[in-house]
DNA sequence: TTCCCCTTATGGTCTGACCAAAGTATGGTC
DNA sequence: GACCATACTTTGGTCAGACCATAAGGGGAA
């Protein structure tokens, strides 16, 4: 029986010079834009396969946290850097997939998330004057835009923006990720729509509310236009949680 | 000049494999607890190598949408999964790990979920009665806690079946992901604390307003409660954004 | 000085081999 | 015939070595 107490070996390779990695940066403090040794001298140090190593970096490339590039120069190897949205992206179009998530569910945590950040932004902009810039520039593009593709495009700009004028990273992100996952959706809502008009009205009133830093009324405009344009996901009558 | 327009080959193989796996999901319609070809099948069959069909696999894995069991029979192989909140969760530790996500930006994101996840609670009780079992044992596991790490444990299961009762797997996932990135400093914060009747009382006014249909007073209990919690994040005086 | 080529470091891929895990088949024993 | 131990087979996990593609840097020739 004592072979039945014997030290179980569950964590895989991998996943052992995962954790190093791991370490490395969140106790060593490396930073973004740090380069990680190369394959080979990674793994002859840690005394693993080049496979494993290999393996694990796949993973933080994954996660959005590790770039790769071959090559020489101090541009080349394994490099770190930041894409949460690139990685949230990825998740949800296979979770999507898999309908182990169903689009209502993702269209309201979008609902959610955008209506916290036009709050947050149209507050800004009543302290010290949100940068609407880039929200401009995407209304103008929509404006000229011949094809719903296009429209699709810069309506997802000017809705990042909006998230990005939140001013928190998170938020942002999850809005590019949930943007860029339900693009097929939208333009096929857009194409089933026709007229954009009601819904660049709707982006002017968000884009007033935040600049005039009103964030009750940027909050019914953000919930006013998404009901405009997933009619069948919020029908006339659905009150969503009341201000 | 001809090869100037050579094809540019800049997808990797593994990415490519990853692609076609993706398409068999979406397209094809595989479901969760289908079985993935072998790796070495898969590799014949799309004539590359074994090592990029295991970095695709690698990837979905850690994307949670894959699961990989040695061996042999029904359970055996790569099977379709989903994990979507250990994916997060591994993507918010390196994240904040590495500083390109601050803990301010994450407590903000729970905050608004949190809130948006009471209200649509309540509003479930208010009509069917929600299911408040697992918020029940979870009060009551806090109550008989003996160290800071065990009353943590159950404070996380209290706010993931919060989540959980507002019906929308996207946001359980994410809550789930923020308490597990997060708990290293919810202990701290409790040991700092010292007296946790205050959360306690905090999380039975939340259960009562979810439990009594009350959405309005439920998103004000989660803000007092999340307030209480991260004293130095949320200081007296600072206004949410307002119901 | 400028341009071209060679060197070199680095990731990307393939092959083949072997190990570990876990069910399945086989055969011996009672 | 029932039961149990052993060998086999399938499948993922790992390693080693080789080769290719890429991209910068160095050196020689015009």
């Amino acid at each position: 029986m004592a072979d039945k107490w014997a030290p179980v070996k569950r964590t895989r390779t991998f996943e052992e010079v995962l954790a190093r990695i791991e370490h490395r940066i969140v106790e060593d403090g490396m930073r973004i834009g740090d380069r990680l040794p190369g394959e080979r001298q990674l793994a002859e140090q840690l005394q693993v396969g080049r496979s494993s190593v290999r393996e694990a970096l796949r993973v933080l490339e994954t996660l959005g946290v590790l770039s790769s590039q071959a090559g020489r120069g101090p541009d080349a190897g394994a490099v770190l850097t930041s894409r949460p949205d690139a990685a949230l992206t990825d998740l949800l179009r296979l979770h999507l997939g898999l309908a182990s998530l169903e689009l209502r569910e993702v269209v309201d945590t979008r609902l959610m998330i955008e209506r916290w950040a036009a709050v947050r932004a149209a507050e800004t902009g009543a302290d010290t004057g949100a940068d609407t810039g880039a929200m401009r520039a995407a209304l103008a593009g929509m404006e000229a835009a011949g094809s719903a593709e296009e429209f699709v495009e810069h309506d997802t700009a000017f809705h990042c923006a909006l998230a990005d004028a939140s001013g928190n990273r998170l938020i942002s992100a999850i809005m590019r990720s949930i943007r860029e996952a339900v693009r097929r959706y939208a333009i096929e809502a857009v194409e089933a729509l026709g007229d954009t008009s009601v819904l660049q009205d709707g982006h002017r009133r968000i884009l007033a509310a935040v600049e005039s830093g009103a964030p009750d009324e940027a909050a019914r405009a953000v919930g006013d236009h998404l009901a405009h344009a997933y009619p069948a996901l919020f029908p006339p009558g659905s009150a969503e949680d009341p201000g």
